[in-house]
DNA sequence: AAGTTTTCTTGATATACATCAATTATTGTT
DNA sequence: AACAATAATTGATGTATATCAAGAAAACTT
């Protein structure tokens, strides 16, 4: 099978209704007569490289940022300076919620490719959600999903094998991409195989073994950083040890 | 020495300003004459019997609740039977808050011990947040602050060792204990074995090994469900393995 | 208070995974 | 396009921890 080359950025965010920041643009949140109030606070389309950050732990909470296109992780290093990743975010995805109502952001957010970002001050956004009450409602939404969000990682991480956290973490990103419209079953990985094991806490190794064994069993089809789920069913068994 | 038996129960909130409902319920985020307006939405002072549930996983959301004396925990299970417990709360502690904005709640809650708790109607609660602007800004506060906790716990969870995950665990509870004025170095441990192991993606067995390991070491004195930390040093350094 | 159930501890064993190390592939740079 | 740098794969080895199992200690129950 040729796997196409399938990145991220591809997905640019023409229409609205992909991108998380659509229940916020859009009559969703707000009246479409106030749509401009928010377009005016936003600045949008900001293009970052990769390995840039967005913003550096510990430095002053200002804006949330909405990914347009690529892919962003967000670390956070504890004072040895051991670094763990706290998540990934897509097109759609807001990065900084962890940050909301405090002084200083709590992560690093790094992309991962070269991505397009919208920049929300917050306490712009703040002011505007109190003559919108869907608005401010949502942001109650996005940060609540959050919340399930990382409770979703803990059960991928908690798994008690390696194969478990792999292949739940590769389904995981299925059903990410399944509702950004891109194939649920060309997983690309923005990430490297080192920020994978961090983020499940394996070994890069571990990881790397795990994708030739499933490749070998005939689960996905590997190649470099572009994933392809050839037989879902027994990838979930996989997923759920007993 | 001798191990007081110290139960959370003993922390009766008689000042709010141990109680994290306290920047709800105080000036902090409400004025002095638009308080009663507030007390008149919570239930307070609800007793919860040990193992009963404040909600059940697929319920309908209606409140939040704060806890003023003992512990929860909030598991969510996933479709194949397994369970994972997400949190722990303490008294102040919110729970609930991962199903704002949402239909259902997305883990079940049970009582640790006996338990006594605030019910805070989330509409009512939004509806109020309307007119005091503080209030609505504190209850972004109190959501990311919880993001902040699961990251922290990711933190905790992602550690290489066992010995690793089970000294920061203590540690974690110790600032948690510290925070709501009790001795920080007596852990009252209201959780099993098992949960904690379940917790911390652990076997029951190895937290218990570890537990007596730390205590002949002289890190820590066992005693059932009472832990008091005697060497905080050794045992953060066991804490950061390298 | 005696009995029952649940929780906790301790031991023995097997294995899954981390770690170290070396090679190959991919990506980035001039 | 050639080189350097980074990322990914694969192998060999040791150890940490899960699992199975049995006994001791708490915690409920009547």
């Amino acid at each position: 099978m040729d796997i196409k080359h399938l990145n991220l950025n591809e997905l640019r965010i023409a229409h609205c209704s992909d991108c998380a920041v659509n229940s916020i643009c859009l009559p969703h949140a707000l009246a479409e007569e106030d749509l401009d109030q928010l377009e005016n606070i936003i600045g949008r389309n900001y293009p970052i490289m990769k390995g840039e950050k967005l913003f550096l732990q510990g430095s002053r909470f200002e804006s949330i940022f909405a990914v347009q296109s690529g892919a962003i992780k967000t670390c956070t290093t504890t004072f040895n300076g051991e670094e763990k990743i706290t998540g990934f975010y897509f097109p759609g995805d807001i990065v900084g919620l962890d940050s909301v109502g405090h002084d200083v952001y709590e992560s690093t957010a790094t992309a991962l490719e070269i991505t397009t970002i919208c920049v929300i001050p917050f306490t712009a956004l703040e002011e505007l959600s109190r003559k919108h009450l869907m608005l401010n409602h949502h942001i109650f939404k996005l940060m609540s999903s959050e919340l399930r969000n990382d409770h979703l990682i803990m059960q991928i991480v908690g798994k008690r094998t390696a194969d478990g956290r792999v292949s739940n973490f590769l389904l995981y990103l299925s059903t990410l991409y399944k509702r950004r419209n891109i194939s649920e079953l060309h997983i690309y990985l923005p990430m490297s195989r080192a920020d994978i094991g961090n983020h499940l806490g394996l070994a890069l190794e571990t990881v790397s073994r795990i994708f030739t064994h499933f490749q070998e069993l005939g689960l996905i089809e590997v190649n470099g950083k572009n994933i392809i789920i050839l037989d879902r069913v027994r990838l979930c068994a996989l997923a759920d040890p007993i």
